[in-house]
DNA sequence: CGGCTGAATTGGACCGTTCCAACACTTGGC
DNA sequence: GCCAAGTGTTGGAACGGTCCAATTCAGCCG
């Protein structure tokens, strides 16, 4: 596995095969004008020498990469949202390769080498010292997973808030007036928005005739799902229905009704944001707000591209509703409680 | 957003700070050689004209791009490893940022610009196509999640045989006799060396006194789970225990036993492959096989870039043994039923 | 036969870095 | 006062492609 031996070059073919060096780049992105039996020693020449092209001298010469980069802060760290983040780069990916573009992930660990044609900066927010740097660059760049209050920055995002929403209006349905939200961090945007848009929906069906238990856990491990939970349920005031902001805090909600006998749905309604794996299959199936991030992954992707390639037509600001998905762990308040 | 506006190169910084671009260079490769004064002047220059160097021409220059390759076929439609994916990602994306690289994602439908040092292949069989480019063009590689034959071919891998091995002892332990395996595409190498694995302890034990139900799932999807469990446990002769080799199929057993009333882990126990999410938070939590995906993915950064680096040291060819997790989906086999 | 046209091919400038060999300028020793 | 040994600085040749303008050459027409 030595790193020795020299490249072939596009010199050496054209030496072979008895040409120039323009010959055989013509030949290497099939123009027409090259004559059938030239062409035809050119590919002998390159097939028998291995030729592989050098993809920093392509880019060098013509300007382009061929690449998306996909810029997000402490992927490893952001345990949270790991299969969330798998959905949209599966959809991502899908979407740059009919376009012909590879993706490179960048960790804002090691120093920025921009060799990309575009960035798409994933759950980063907008003053991230990050986006300073591809803007200095003047280099094309689209937020996913985050808005702007602007009206130019391009962004894909989910509406959180209308997500929220969701939530809230299916409790209010069922005649759910006691009601908890079981958060993480309501100072990110993400959470913010969601929370907003709960206690928005809430307001406007009851005014101030609910109750809305705010509970915010001290991290996403399941121990501190549990703590939040016991702390919301274990009073006497405790509500009837729980939205559960982040899907990670779920199982520790799960363990402490099992611990106090709750029953779901009989003693408590739970709706959870994000519609994890096996959500559907738990006993009992959870009721879901379910983010449409493969579509954010889709768009995230298409959008970037027409940027690079300067095309217009397709909106640069776009949001997109999550979907409540009504399982069996919500059922109608019960007023005989 | 226009792409117009020239980049700012070496040379015009050169001009700006009244030096040569040879000095420039050395004071961004910060080079002892250059006196504090002029070091300053042209650092000055540097952030005035927001200088961004070129990373395509510093490759070109190199012969090095500080960027490693991480290839998967399909990573969209391997939704079954998703997940896991996402754990030995994150692991790969953290080593390699410690060692100042960053990572492509090459998708094998767009053509390889080998823009890289270095590249692992992830669930890639060793006879795929891309693997043959990529020693062609002589670059450093390894698989990982895969094993070969040979002594030479770098990989880290799962010990899947091993997995197996520990779901059949600890059934063993337990006394179950009458067993069984809901598998998928058994022909695929992890999925038979897990079987393999499973069968051969059994073999050891009881000699052929025992019975091994294997029901192969026609895919992934929940519907397909549910249909084998129940081909294997509507049946008179049904084992008292299960060996799930995909996670993906879990669900769908779980439903099963719901639906046929057996109770887990009273009328039958359960053993799942992978540790999916929530698999512990599940009613019963469910005892799996731990495959250490991070730990996989760690050392296969550390391979590949001591590979990229020349140095030895590091062994080429790694299996890790997964783990058995003991929960609530087993115990001992009664033998009043 | 000379001139014109178009097709096929080619040389060379250029992309923006790195790196090496050469050079200028101090400094210090004798 | 001259030479040797540094210390800083520099020009220019790579690196391996692309692409444009120039060139060659065959075929055709009057």
């Amino acid at each position: 596995m030595g790193r020795t031996h020299r490249n072939v070059t596009i010199r050496d073919v054209a030496k072979a095969a008895g040409v120039s060096k323009s010959t055989v780049s013509l030949v290497l992105q099939d123009s027409p004008k090259v004559a059938p039996k030239t062409r035809e020693r050119v590919w002998a020449a390159l097939d028998k020498l291995g030729y592989i092209p050098n993809a920093a001298a392509r880019t060098l010469a013509q300007g382009r990469t061929g690449v998306i980069g996909l810029a997000t802060v402490n992927f490893n760290q952001k345990l949270t949202e790991r299969i969330y983040f798998s959905g949209i780069m599966g959809a991502l990916l899908e979407v740059l390769a009919e376009h012909k573009y590879h993706m490179m992930i960048y960790n804002a660990a090691v120093p920025l080498q921009l060799a990309v044609d575009g960035m798409l900066f994933l759950s980063v927010n907008v003053d991230h010292p990050l986006v300073d740097q591809v803007k200095r660059a003047r280099l094309p760049y689209a937020f996913l997973n985050r808005r702007t209050t602007d009206a130019e920055t391009p962004y894909v995002s989910h509406d959180f808030a209308a997500g929220g929403r969701l939530a809230a209006e299916h409790f209010i349905e069922l005649g759910h007036r006691h009601v908890g939200v079981l958060t993480w961090r309501p100072g990110i945007p993400p959470h913010k928005e969601r929370l907003a848009g709960f206690q928005g929906a809430l307001a406007e069906a009851y005014g101030g005739g609910a109750t809305c238990t705010v509970i915010e856990a001290t991290d996403l491990m399941p121990a501190a799902g549990y703590k939040g939970a016991m702390r919301m349920l274990s009073g006497p005031a405790r509500p009837t229905a729980v939205f559960v902001s982040n899907y990670e805090l779920l199982p520790g909600l799960l363990d402490c009704c099992r611990d106090l006998s709750l029953r779901i749905p009989g003693d408590l309604s739970v709706i959870c944001f994000d519609d994890p794996w096996a959500a559907g299959a738990m006993d009992p199936p959870i009721t879901v707000v379910r983010p449409a991030s493969e579509e954010v992954g889709r768009l995230g992707a298409e959008l970037i591209v027409s940027l690079v390639e300067g095309r217009q037509g397709r909106p640069a600001q776009t949001l997109i509703s999550p979907r409540l998905i009504v399982r069996e762990s919500t059922r109608p308040f019960d007023h005989r409680q």
